[in-house]
DNA sequence: CCGCTTCGTACAATCGATTGAATTTCGTTG
DNA sequence: CAACGAAATTCAATCGATTGTACGAAGCGG
């Protein structure tokens, strides 16, 4: 600021970068200082033919020069279009806590990626399980946003097919349900349960355990498709109900897997966190794994190699999953009409399987 | 649209949930609905008490009943405030790649929980290390944000501190460094590495070995904090720098730790992450831990607890970390000034170390 | 019953960029 | 040389909410 009080470093006057000593903070300033019209300056700025070039390039030198960048608030407002996508998290039917899961971490990074590439801005908003129903309304109708991807239905599903009937451009990551009306992209989560339990079974394992909360679908999915392979095959499923990924599945999961009259040696796990959970709880309570207990993941997060045995998993491809999603959400924000989408989950044997 | 065309159905008019016939998009919208002048409309919405308490109280419930949220580009634009924090993530040196560092994604989780309770949005930038130098002014410049806050420094420590020299509110997690203009907030790494060390040579190890690249700064005060350690116990450090965070890092950790010619009973590991890959590679080239090698990671991410053996390490305060983070951004953005923070990391002794 | 304050509301300017229409400039051509 | 058309630029309306000011209606004491 200080008005530039007559600075006279030669270097500055020698190189032409001359220290400007008005600030441009507008569109008027920069034309004031150009010579020309607001409305010039602004077709300029977004390389638009109507204008001469030789002007073109002179005033893009001088918005560089001044450091100038047009308020985008004006802009998105005036354009009504704002080139932000909303991320939403519900953190649903967990309790209060932080977004820790981080096979969902992973994709929220692959979806910045993403839209990074698109040209979009990312807006990341938690869904509070305050029992309100409008934490997705307020961001689709915030006018903030282009559009919104959710991350993981959780139990909200209901709210979000609400909001899906007439807001357009909305993805959720999930797992399809009949008669369903937002679009989803996600694993076929039944399909990958009973991958885990049929290769359970085909290693050897006869008294299996799904280790995990179903509440939300997905994982209830994933229950229902290691019943399944359980039934054909005529052999039990416990169930044991255990946080996803908070402070209290650790000793959840301890007490589960010591309760006496519980009887397994092969567990379906909801995710690999859980799994990981497991092996070491297995460790401690002296059971081999695989020899006594065989275990299988789910998601296949890079950690999954890292773990002692190696974890056998159900592999997700998250890259795949956050470039279909954007790709569907931009379609949508044009108008079209798009397809939810299952993908094939693929088992990922290593070393806390026999097979 | 279609005027309504006189639907006359027949549960609407009983329940006195009235469909609207009208769209209610603006604020001039719900004025007319409301049979006052916008200026009340916009007043009462925001539960200003110029406005009469029962005119309030019906424009409020109009508002419900049409669904109508404001437009907040118009609201952010007329206000000069917009209510959101851009957050950064540099990938500085490491190569094109997506955000897949846990602990910057935990302090992500964390701060997305922090700004919330401010009232305030998230906006997520991954800057790309294109080796152009103006992605972080893109965002601050952007009038999109109030405020940024910058996760891990990197290598791009004079790119920031030449912004933050006229950019206030400004954040940045990560080391701080002597004659910084930028307000740093972090752990204090170079303690951090010298508990690393000193702690494996009060347990018996004798030739240390530093493990991860030290581009960022973080990192290598973490290793100059070890390093001097080592020195003052008069013993040797070698460094071998590896990939903090990407595919690359379990395979050249492999490599470096099966190099013949390197001996090693103690390591100090840049990361836990690290340190858990490294613990599998000692695995499986069948040195045990802790007995033939001793180990200590960073950060006490929530899994260091579940390796084999779990995982002694240095532990950093997330929570404590986003928490002031957010207070000293608020202040600045008040116009206030704050110092810079090193909080203090502490030892956490798990069964890598043996003592 | 009048002038005064208080309260509630309406009016209009404003935030800053965009964009369709109007206008100016300039080179061509009949 | 006038008339025309294309190119470049200016003008002015617009996006939708906010807010200072002005205005009108009650309420009050004297």
């Amino acid at each position: 600021m200080a008005a530039g009080s007559g600075k006279s470093n030669g270097e500055d006057s020698g190189t032409d970068t001359s220290v400007p000593q008005v600030e441009v903070r507008t569109l008027a300033d920069l034309a004031r200082v150009a010579g020309v019209s607001a409305g010039t300056v602004s077709r300029a700025l977004a390389g638009k033919s109507l204008v001469n070039t030789e002007t073109r390039e002179r005033i893009q030198a001088l918005a560089r020069q001044y450091g100038f960048r047009p308020n985008q608030m004006a802009s998105k407002l005036r354009s009504r279009r704002t080139g932000v996508i909303g991320v939403v998290i519900p953190l649903g039917h967990e309790k209060r806590q932080s977004i820790s899961d981080p096979f969902f971490l992973t994709l929220l990074g692959q979806l910045a990626d993403q839209l990074t590439e698109s040209g979009y801005d990312l807006m990341l908003s938690r869904a509070i399980p305050d029992g309100t129903t409008d934490w997705l309304e307020r961001i689709t109708g915030s006018g903030m946003v282009d559009g919104v991807l959710v991350i993981g239905q959780s139990d909200q599903s209901e709210i979000i097919d609400r909001v899906a009937a007439h807001y357009r451009p909305l993805v959720v990551w999930g797992n399809h349900r009949e008669g369903q009306v937002h679009c989803v992209v996600g694993t076929d989560n039944e399909h990958g349960g009973r991958l885990s339990a049929e290769h359970l079974i085909a290693s050897g394992a006869r008294r299996l355990a799904f280790l995990g909360d179903t509440t939300g679908i997905e994982i209830a999915m994933r229950r229902r498709g290691a019943a399944a392979a359980a039934q054909d095959a005529g052999l039990p499923l416990t169930h044991i109900p255990v946080a996803l990924a908070n402070a209290e599945m650790g000793p959840q999961i301890k007490a589960a897997l010591a309760m006496p009259d519980l009887d397994y040696d092969g567990i379906v796990c909801a995710s690999d966190l859980i799994a990981m959970s497991a092996l070491r709880v297995l460790y401690e309570t002296g059971r081999a794994v695989p020899d006594d207990t065989q275990i299988v993941g789910f998601d296949d997060l890079p950690l999954a190699a890292q773990t002692m045995p190696p974890l056998t998993t159900i592999r997700q491809e998250i890259g795949d999953g956050a470039r279909v999603m954007v790709e569907k959400l931009k379609s949508r924000i044009e108008g079209e009409d798009t397809s939810s989408l299952a993908m094939a989950p693929t088992l990922i044997v290593r070393r806390t399987t026999l097979r």
